[in-house]
DNA sequence: GCTCTGATTTTTACATATAAAAAACCGTTT
DNA sequence: AAACGGTTTTTTATATGTAAAAATCAGAGC
């Protein structure tokens, strides 16, 4: 059966808006919180009944009225908002991740079913998105096998990367002075500055910028296989950075300063400017995920 | 239930091995033919079974001889050896290209698990494969949205594929004198040649042709991201074969000529003259591709 | 030892079943 | 008539069930 994630997602969600309305002030209708939340009517229903009988609201009407102000103990655990399927690809990464598992070992997803306590149609259905980032391969009437984190695909990925990525900075530094990803740039630039004032408390927060200002620029590609791409390269090193805790701090300042200068290329419209620190931040990623990779593989 | 495509495969092509063989002649062990055949031992010993009923062969203590030759009433019809996935794959896309879908229509699974009287999780798991593919756009708890095929699509498929075709193709130039690579090239160009001379009765083999020589190219990528995505185009192509058939003959000769010129080109290693050929051939295959997808959209 | 076949166990592919969520339908009210 | 809330219908996500196919086990013969 379904889990209603999408319910709990939307309940607290509902609960953050509410926190900031003065009690008795009166709801908006149904229709507009369904737009609000992303969900159907029929769900925003279901949360509004469910705070009512919780007290948090009440009716007035036909209309609803806000009693109380919301609780911490009112929201639903942050566990119970992750859909069946988020926490499938989550807890995969996690498990090819920490245990160790050499290129080429079988997975069977009816044992993968039984570890994660979910249907093998869930994992099917999930473990084919791997099956497209190419971490994995399916293999007809018989058990997936697990390709990939190796040296030589963090390579292959690279190869790919430079290409998009290029290209994709290209067509941003030919982008309409007025456009409004240049206003982003601009942001993302002062958040940069930000970051490096506190680079000691807020190391952290850099892995957040680097996928703000990579997509941004492969957004400018125009292209939706470039822009797909980009996800194999964020979930790749989403988990990565988990991983590898070794010289963070260093590692996000010199990134962060070759995305300055990164920035600046691309303001400069310099193709060949652009190139050579599009190039240069790119090798220094690169090294990063293969210094991740190999200590992982072989952990000292 | 599954429905048993495995078995009549390996049944139907069991069957043609055997009618190379003599009457009275022993067969080879199970291991051996399951090998052989691509499936499991367990798959084998169902179809020997069947066969053996059928009084194909007969058992002779442990082996196994052929008693009588197949006959072409012996074979399971062609269609009942596709699989379920298979079908649902190919049902999909002969049923987009053949109604009229616009961008932006809405699919819902439930109503295509009807109409190709297959179950809902079946439809699921292979629109996936077009959801990867940039055909379709899931939209969680709701509707798939059909993209494509548009002009903008062919276009960004295109600059992906002559990034990645030029790519290859400066890799290839690369490869070792003595490489598999360079002998298979010289097949390809000899049935070149000999569809060339046989152009009137043998054009539409030029679809099968040009998938080699392309995939040759891209394997030399070395890259399993560039590798897979010749699938997509590959897909593409094989359906707007089927559908465009204005001047076809004419087509296919040009880009037969315009093959040849490019192989030429990859044996004389020089990296100028494969980007000219390379490109030259990809203008004409992107030009054939967005008349076929203008003619499917706008039919006169 | 290795290779073969026969029998048993496990896994995959897919159909069916069902709660969650969306969509459609339908009077009311403004 | 557009917007709203109540109700009903349909669809999606996913758990469960099962035949097909793979994998494993076990004994026989070389």
């Amino acid at each position: 059966m379904k889990s209603s994630s999408v319910f709990k997602r939307a309940h607290n969600r509902c609960l953050n808006k509410l926190a900031g309305t003065e009690p008795g002030a009166l709801l908006p209708a149904e229709s507009k919180l369904a737009l609000d939340l992303g969900v159907s009517r029929t769900t925003v229903r279901a949360v509004l009944s469910s705070l009512t009988s919780t007290g948090i609201i009440c009716r007035d009407g036909s209309g609803r009225r806000l009693a109380r102000r919301p609780l911490a103990a009112d929201y639903f655990p942050e566990a119970q908002t992750e859909s069946t399927g988020a926490a499938v690809e989550r807890r995969f990464m996690e498990w090819i991740l920490q245990g160790d598992f050499r290129p080429g070992k079988l997975i069977n997803c009816a044992e993968l079913a039984r570890q994660f306590s979910t249907s093998t149609t869930a994992i099917r259905e999930h473990l084919a998105h791997f099956n497209h980032f190419g971490l994995l391969e399916r293999r007809p009437n018989s058990a997936w096998m697990f390709k990939g984190i190796t040296a030589d695909f963090a390579t292959e990925i690279y190869e790919i990367r430079e290409m998009f990525e290029l290209r994709s900075a290209h067509r941003f530094a030919e982008l309409a002075p007025d456009a409004a990803a240049w206003s982003e740039l601009d942001i993302i630039e002062r958040e940069h500055r930000q970051l490096l004032a506190n680079i000691d408390e807020r190391y952290r927060d850099f892995s957040r910028l680097d996928e703000r200002l990579h997509r941004l620029i492969h957004d400018a590609s125009q292209n939706s296989f470039v822009v797909n791409f980009y996800d194999v390269i964020s979930m790749i090193f989403h988990y990565h950075y988990q991983w590898n805790k070794a010289d963070e701090k260093e590692r996000n300042f010199v990134a962060l300063h070759e995305h300055l200068a990164y920035i600046a290329a691309l303001r400069s419209r310099d193709l060949r400017t652009i190139d050579a620190k599009c190039r240069a931040h790119l090798k220094t990623a690169r090294k990063t995920l293969l210094q991740s990779i190999d200590l992982r593989l072989n952990p000292d």
